[in-house]
DNA sequence: CGTAAGTTGCACATCCGTGTGCAGGTTCGG
DNA sequence: CCGAACCTGCACACGGATGTGCAACTTACG
């Protein structure tokens, strides 16, 4: 339960390895459940997990405290993949954002999930605003250079590019695609909300070779 | 509960007017009230509409059953309004469509969140299967002709064109707008995912007269 | 190999929502 | 104005999920 185990070693003895390993167990297992049905039982996800509905208790204090602890498990892997990714033209910036939240499929589609209702509504939309920041920077800088569509304010459109990515997800959860089609279909719905055409959105992407798979 | 009260009407007094009007209270006030939470309970139903929990249990035998009757008739109340909509060119009646629907929010939205999860969702696909069809059918004509992009597969566009326009009704749940904005927003985004750029999608919206609204 | 960490299975209390029964009140409608 | 239809408030049974306590077992690790 206690991470900070070097802090005093003194007498006791060591954590064993095989708990981190359920522990992580766990919080893999509630991904995938929880991703299917947000209101899952922890019986569930025990159970996914390989272990007894009592043995996650001694992980996780409180249901609440193992999803909190899955959310920003998965809110530092996306915000650092996202961080690794810079270009100067905004609207590839933007499909490459999409392309790199499509890789985390599961973690962008649970946090979806408890982005919208439930107790931590907030404090996720806390978690994930440096991303929401950049993509809104991207969009207003796009439009003042002439590079992405003017004609729907800012703030909205990047609402919608989220709205476009999520639309992509869902769609392969329902009818599972290969990675490479995922990513295609991303970029291409990103650029078509961002004011590309069919035609200019390949163009785009045959032109931009990280968005090249 | 029976609302065939026509049919024998020997010895019974007939039905209360008041009544029906409670039952419609009912069903409106769980459309406002699972529309912000899908779980939420009876207690919480009722009460929106002014009446005791126990009185709910008169008018619908189970919670299932009265999310049936609601389900069921929103989706009469969504074909109808779809129906009546007709236009020559594929691109122009799926902005049509959307724009259709955005004027239902309510009744979309509510929808959606049951089409995900519970047991209503083949139930409610097989309801809403008419309106997929024709969405397909615009989808795969348009890009025939050429209207509409033919680089995604037209059934999977055509669930594109879904998400596309709730996207746009979630936004507009989170951040409301008037019904001109919106309206605009549902068909640009529609166009967009379609293959429009922004000028293109502008240009047609404009020499569509049905689609200024 | 011994000990502590970890797991299991069970029992139990608790909470919350559903669905039902019934007595008593209110209101519509003939 | 009478009676039936309707609503209320309360009680209760029930199921499902959470969270806790405890004894017994298994496993990792020094």
């Amino acid at each position: 339960m206690n991470t900070f185990v070097d802090a005093d070693p003194g007498l006791q003895r060591s954590r064993r390895r095989d708990a981190e390993q359920n522990r992580l167990a766990i919080l893999r297992a509630a991904g995938a459940v929880l991703n299917r049905d947000p209101d899952a039982s922890l019986d569930a996800i025990a159970a996914a997990a390989g272990l007894s509905r009592r043995a996650l208790y001694g992980h996780f204090a409180t249901r609440d405290d193992l999803i909190r602890s899955l959310l920003a498990h998965r809110v530092r892997e996306v915000l650092a993949a996202v961080d690794r990714i810079e270009h100067p033209d905004p609207p590839a910036l933007l499909a490459l954002i999409g392309v790199t939240l499509w890789r985390q499929v599961e973690s962008v589609r649970v946090m979806a999930q408890f982005a919208l209702r439930g107790p931590f509504q907030h404090e996720l939309s806390y978690g994930l605003q440096p991303l929401r920041d950049r993509v809104k920077h991207a969009v207003t800088v796009g439009a003042q250079t002439g590079r992405i569509r003017d004609d729907i304010d800012s703030a909205t459109l990047a609402r919608l590019v989220e709205g476009a990515v999520l639309s992509v997800l869902d769609e392969a959860t329902r009818f599972p695609m290969d990675a490479a089609t995922g990513e295609r279909l991303v970029a291409l719905s990103v650029l078509a909300i961002l004011g590309y055409d069919a035609a200019g959105a390949r163009a785009l992407i045959a032109e931009t070779p990280e968005l090249r798979s």
